[in-house]
RNA sequence: GCGCCCAUAGCUCAACCGGAUAGAGCAUCCGCCUUCUAAGCGGACGGUUGCAGGUUCGAGUCCUGCUGGGCGCGCCA
């Protein structure tokens, strides 16, 4: 079972092959004017360049042979040789029932299902989410229910920064701050062993002295010492190399630092509808580092530079001028090299990346890995995969960058509140819930629902206005985030899409009361045809949004298919019909809803009962 | 300096290996609620796709140059 544009396409390339020519000319898409046409093939224009012949006559010949196609109600040649198709009521109904029927709503599964690990959220300890970890938890997101719906096995890891720099420069500030846990932490560090009952006591002080508020207020301030003061580096390096070698005060000063980042990161993914299967960290390839090192070592790849250690990337031709500070021009390789160690000693951001890649294909193996993360990488990760490749730890192409654009403010630069901070996720999903109730109470839905219900409706109404504003979008573009435009709740939005949803299901609620049947689906107005031509489709804007990463083909798709509804809504009474055609609608109805919340939930949009 | 990305309607964004008349939403204007939720539906208005060349039967899409903007360029992650 295939849809029309597949079906059709095989028909109209058995055509071309029957003319002579290849069959991969008869390409059918859906058609640029669906005044002429439901579908088109241009396949005869390129084919009238090879064979030197009038396109319009290699169309006549082409669409002779579609003659007795039961499924096509006309072809006719159009302009310079367009082949248009209209496709005939009794197979869009034919093709309606099977979409109906079908519990993957007319998408098909990928033919060799592949293992796909998605690295996405990318949050920090001690750092709270804040706007710019919203784009990479939505999109991964989605992109981890668009393969799994296409039938891959799919891993989704948050990748929690957990293991560097930072983690040393906090837990001097901890010490400094507090006497008390800077005695614990000296009397720690002199044990051997650590008991369960060091580690409680340890844990029942921290907990009720630090919280992810005191590591984010701290975090900035050590972090900004750190660059102007070389002594509090230093110490801030020494501290890290101590955590990394497992000193045991400071690993569970650690570990509370995690703990207390996690729960509140949870609940900022959770509110989003954002799951993860792993919580890998950087610290849980921490032990692959060294015997990584040695690995690259022995592959030759490994040399010395300025007293660090790098493993050169770039081809034999690969390069690019660069200008030294003392003005001379000089000829580099290019990509630049990935550093490994630092002149230190210590591991750098490419190498936990790299270990992680090593890490993932040691455990999960995958096919293809992911990462979801901002664009302005992109340099950073060229340089690590092309690492993986050389040091035979991922095969060639199989590490895939799905960068994405800047999330701006209306004055076109990257979103900041109104004090100039950078906005909290938290704070953002808050006041967009607030927006949310503001908006349900205006519009007077949901009156009549009880508070939790409508608690529960006003959450899924911000969610759907968040990841839609941001879904909508190709993710390579950066896009301005304008509370108050997407919060008017009107247009193309993601309360619209809900809305929509809402309306079928108090349709069929009422059908349901009244006791209606629903029967097989039969196409006649040109509503129903523009509904189902629209269902036919979905399964074409999965492969796009999958084969290019996109989850906007998803949105817009889901889009289109409500609007469709709504003006088959409008043009079309359902319960008030006549007994056939009301089963029709009913089923019609049906599917359409089940597809778009399909949609919806690809997007990571869940729809309420009602609103 | 080198490199990457972007430039489409007043605003925010789309556009299927290069194909017909470049599409949506917002804003503005005009219609439609005694009938299934009007956060809706119908219609109007709005474009030299930054500029200049090139390739092609055909370019928003490919190539070159330019202008304007964003970002990145080993010891943070």
């Amino acid at each position: 079972m295939s849809d029309l544009k597949r079906g059709l396409s095989e028909a109209v390339a058995a055509a071309f092959a029957a003319a002579g020519l290849p069959a991969e000319l008869g390409r059918v898409t859906p058609s640029d004017r669906p005044d002429l046409a439901d579908f088109q093939c241009n396949g005869a224009l390129p084919a009238s360049k090879a064979a030197k012949r009038n396109p319009r006559e290699i169309a006549e010949e082409v669409v002779s042979h579609l003659a007795g196609d039961s499924r096509l109600a006309s072809v006719e040649i159009a302009g310079p040789g367009f082949i248009n198709l209209r496709v005939s009521d009794a197979a869009l109904s034919e093709r309606a029932g099977e979409i109906a029927a079908d519990p993957r709503l007319g998408a098909q599964p990928v033919d060799e299902p592949r293992r796909v690990l998605i690295d996405y959220g990318g949050p920090n300890v001690a750092k709270p989410m804040h706007v710019g970890h919203l784009r990479s938890s939505i999109i991964g997101e989605s992109l981890k229910r668009i393969y799994r719906f296409r039938g891959d096995t799919v891993v989704g890891d948050a990748h929690f920064g957990d293991w560097g720099y930072q983690m040393g420069l906090l837990i001097g500030a901890v010490m400094d701050e507090d006497a008390e846990i800077r005695a614990m932490m000296e009397d720690l560090n002199a044990k051997s062993d650590i008991t369960p009952q060091d580690e409680a006591a340890t844990f029942a002080v921290l907990d009720g002295k630090i919280t992810l508020a005191d590591l984010d207020r701290l975090y900035p301030l050590a972090a900004a010492r750190g660059k102007t003061e070389p002594d509090y580096r230093d110490r801030a390096r020494k501290l890290t190399a101590e955590l990394q070698g497992r000193k045991p005060g400071y690993f569970l000063l650690w570990r509370h630092f995690a703990k207390v980042t996690k729960v509140a990161l949870e609940r900022d993914f959770h509110a989003l509808g954002v799951d993860f299967d792993l919580w890998k960290g950087e610290s849980d390839v921490d032990e692959l580092i060294e015997p990584m090192v040695a690995d690259l070592e022995a592959k030759g790849l490994l040399v010395d530079d300025q007293g660090a250690r790098i493993v050169h990337v770039a081809g034999p031709n690969e390069t690019k001028k660069k200008k030294l500070p003392d003005g001379t021009v000089v000829v580099v390789p290019s990509p630049d090299p990935l550093l490994v160690v630092s002149s230190e000693g210590s591991a750098m951001y490419g190498t936990t990346d790299l270990a992680t890649i090593l890490d993932r294909k040691n455990t999960f193996d995958p096919h293809h890995v992911l990462y979801a993360v901002d664009q302005r990488q992109a340099d950073h990760f060229e340089i690590v995969f092309r690492a993986a490749y050389l040091a035979g730890y991922a095969e060639r192409g199989s590490l895939e960058h799905v960068g994405f654009g800047t999330m701006n403010g209306t004055d076109g630069k990257p979103f900041k509140t109104r004090e100039g901070g950078v906005l909290k996720l938290n704070d953002m999903i808050v006041m967009t819930r607030d927006k949310a109730r503001e908006r349900l109470h205006e519009a007077d839905l949901g009156s009549e629902l009880d508070p939790d219900a409508f608690e529960d409706t006003a959450n899924k109404v911000a969610v759907a206005a968040l990841k839609f504003a941001d879904l909508q979008n190709f993710r390579g573009t950066s896009y301005v985030f304008d509370l108050d435009r997407f919060s008017s709740f009107e247009g193309k939005t993601g309360p619209y899409l809900l809305y929509q949803a809402v309306r079928v299901k108090s349709v069929l609620r009422k059908a349901a009361e009244a006791g209606a049947q629903a029967g097989p689906i039969i196409v006649s107005e040109p509503a129903e045809r523009d509904l189902v031509l629209l269902l036919d489709a979905f399964d074409q804007a999965l492969i796009d949004a999958y084969d290019k990463k996109a989850p906007n083909f998803i949105a817009e798709h889901a889009y289109k298919l409500a609007q469709a509804f709504s003006k088959f809504y409008a043009a079309c009474p359902i319960l008030s019909a006549e007994p056939a055609v009301k089963a029709s609608r009913l089923t019609l109805a049906q599917t359409t809803l089940r597809q778009l919340e399909q949609a919806l939930d690809l997007l990571g949009i869940a729809a309420p009962e009602r609103m």
